[in-house]
DNA sequence: GCCAACGTTGGC
DNA sequence: GCCAACGTTGGC
């Protein structure tokens, strides 16, 4: 099962709107790269989701994939931004999977939290000058921002040592 | 097919 | 608001 991030800005679709959604379409990707990401994306995949361009800017919960990717409809439409002139119905240019609400953090995980994780170094997000709104995780980078989120900043749980009895 | 110009993204 | 990074466009 693959694991991935879906960055949104807040203002045009929040982690709050998910959760009060429960399912939305992934759509308005118009970056190729990102769009085969979003085609790849299997049911039962988990995605980290990534506020930008707000404050404080980071990962804010999961989200779920519900249905793989269908053709776009915001591309057939020209009321949409997102209208794409070139795309027909029976040959669509752009995919969007559906969604699933899963966790909203109680806190969110910063960037400069996980900038400074070293686990992270190379997620695809953190690279200055990233502006690919869907990026695949490994495992490893997937888990190191749920322990953060659910309140481990401890190294490794093997590595976990208690200092009391308790 | 190259590449300069341009528009957009997004962290700071 | 600034500006670096990036993708796209279009002239050649």
């Amino acid at each position: 099962m693959a694991r991935w991030l879906v960055k949104t800005e807040p203002n045009s679709y929040s982690i709050e709107d998910l959760r009060r959604d429960g399912t939305t379409l992934w759509d308005g990707v118009r970056n190729y790269q990102a769009r085969n990401f979003l085609t790849s994306m299997k049911v039962s995949d988990l995605a980290l989701v990534y506020h930008s361009g707000t404050d404080p800017i980071g990962v804010v919960g999961v989200a779920r994939v519900v249905e793989a990717a269908r053709p776009d409809p915001t591309q057939f439409d020209q009321e949409s931004r997102y209208f794409d002139p070139a795309a027909t119905v029976a040959q669509p240019r752009w995919f969007c999977p559906l969604v699933g609400f899963v966790e909203q953090f109680g806190t969110v995980v910063e960037r400069h939290q996980l900038q400074r994780e070293p686990l992270l170094a190379k997620m695809e997000i953190l690279r200055k000058g990233s502006r690919l709104s869907v990026t695949p995780l490994t495992d490893e980078e997937f888990d190191t921002v749920l322990r953060i989120a659910h309140g481990g900043s401890a190294p490794k749980p093997s590595n976990v040592r208690r200092t009391s009895g308790k």
